[in-house]
DNA sequence: TACTATTTGAAAAAGCTTCTCATTTAAGAA
DNA sequence: TTCTTAAATGAGAAGCTTTTTCAAATAGTA
């Protein structure tokens, strides 16, 4: 997804084109993972110090309405966010918070609980994977 | 899980069996599903009127720590609780938030997963599938 | 009973997210 | 370019959930 397709999008569903919620977008399309709020409002303040949190909250709302943003929930609750690419979930580094997505999912575990359940009308699923990567198991991974 | 084995489980520890953790703990053992925090201590105000959101929040950290306790988080950021039962995961209403356990788990996934990323250390997952129960589905669920 | 470290209640504080509202501004019209 | 207007913004207040603080209470033991 690149910056143009989002702002085409954007201009379609009638929103406008603000250099704050261009900036967000900038920093969500640069980003190498997922990202919290606070962390894209410290990005987001590189360029613009003035954007409120209230202004990025409101813009990251706009983008998961329309299907253009992904929610990732972290084991202690803590929420970040990305840009939707497809669908995919994460192995996620307990060490340094580093997320890398992968493109599939829990396909055999989804049809026994569809089999068992057949009243219960699927609609979604969260799986998310974690551990900890190369570089922290070096460090602080071990015998934990 | 009943309270006589928690109960030992705490003395154990080292833990005390104060009037405050039985009742969070008999909440818990009576509950159907997993409980909000705020929901476990409007159950226990039955009782205890006085007990602070600071002594169930200990509590359940507490019983988190002795792997006593599972935490849920909902696909809106929501948390709930529930007793430690094996490792399992939820089926979880849209409509009426009621979470429905289930005992295996995305054993395809977490191959994949672990093959492709030689390097990194697995240690947990979480998986949760999201719908609408039978009940919902004729009121709510429809066309969503 | 007396002792003491643990636990508690109450309230304050912290952290994240949402809301409020006067002001600003993007986008289109003239 | 200037005007118009609804949408968006910044700043701060408010709302929630969770954590922390601390004096007072208490479980467990001697």
């Amino acid at each position: 997804m690149n910056i143009q397709t989002v702002l085409a999008g954007f201009k379609e569903k009638g929103l406008r084109l603000t250099p704050q919620r261009q900036q967000i977008l900038r920093v969500l399309l640069k980003a190498g993972g997922p990202l919290t709020a606070r962390e894209i409002a410290e990005l987001v303040h590189r360029s613009f110090p003035n954007v409120g949190l209230g202004t990025i909250y409101r813009t990251l709302d706009t983008l998961k309405e329309f299907g253009l943003l992904d929610e990732i929930l972290f084991p202690d609750g803590g929420k970040r966010f990305e840009l939707h690419r497809k669908h995919r979930h994460h192995l996620i580094c307990l060490g340094c918070g580093q997320a890398v997505a992968f493109p599939f999912c829990p396909a055999d575990c989804l049809m026994k609980v569809a089999e068992q359940n057949p009243d219960f009308d699927v609609r979604g699923h969260t799986f998310a994977v974690f551990g900890y990567c190369g570089d922290c198991r070096k460090t602080q991974g071990e015998g934990g």
